[in-house]
DNA sequence: TATTACTCCGACATCTTGTCGTAAGGGCGC
DNA sequence: GCGCCCTTACGACAAGATGTCGGAGTAATA
């Protein structure tokens, strides 16, 4: 069973969602229409529906005005994104990957800063 | 203009094409098509052409037979993937992804010490 | 009760994807 | 030249995903 994917209407409720838990279904939409023409109502319930059989959203029902909020955490998804991405392209390791951002420069001196510290960190608590 | 995405059997190819270089359709069909039923002929050659239309593959067509090569490398793509997951989830930030992998433990002592060294190596070169 | 707001879900149009079938062309042996 | 086989080129299509409405049902509110 591979994870269900999060098309790009989903993916900017999630993204919302992520940003501001617990919103309406009214909030959600005004904030991604804001247009406010036509009946948009039903497209934001629908997105929330696919992404709530997903698993993706949690929906409280306790009021009649359902509140929503992310169950995926974007940082279990990135990593779900990241392991499935090294498992097509290099075998399930992460090195090369990396070592093509650096050669590349996409990652600035501070983001390799952090990282190391990181790693250090996770090293030491492991010994 | 967002780079063009590789659908599931068009990444075959690109798989096929990553490890060996300069293949006939034929030879592309029967790796991946082993069963040789009927006429999967089409089928690869439909994919060769999407993927050159995408400029992912390219095509020599000195000889009456052509032949395949990958244009885009494992290497960019894999790039590409993460400056956009990075993007979408992290604002472009790479730490906070590698954070989770860490935490999760979904990388092994030897990743964490490749990955070290890339980092440092990459750091000394630059100053 | 009339109004308003919300949920639920069927329905569609559009795209993408994987797949075939078939037309067209080139080389080769007869 | 003719037929045969292999290849390329491409139209077509079914199935599935996606984004979007609209309308039915329902509950609170005036």
């Amino acid at each position: 069973m591979k994870p269900a994917p999060i098309a790009k209407a989903e993916m900017a409720v999630m993204i919302l969602l992520w940003k501001r838990a617990r919103l309406t279904a009214r909030e959600i939409r005004e904030e991604l229409y804001p247009d406010e023409g036509k009946a948009q109502h039903g497209t934001v319930q629908r997105l929330l529906q696919r992404l709530e059989n997903k698993g993706y959203v949690e929906r409280d029902r306790s009021l009649p005005v359902h509140f929503f909020s992310a169950e995926l955490s974007r940082e279990t998804y990135a990593g779900r994104q990241l392991e499935s991405l090294a498992e097509t392209l290099t075998a399930g390791s992460f090195a090369p990957l990396i070592t093509h951002l650096m050669e590349e420069k996409k990652i600035s001196r501070e983001e390799i800063d952090r990282i190391r510290a990181i790693l250090k960190a996770g090293q030491e608590k492991e010994s």
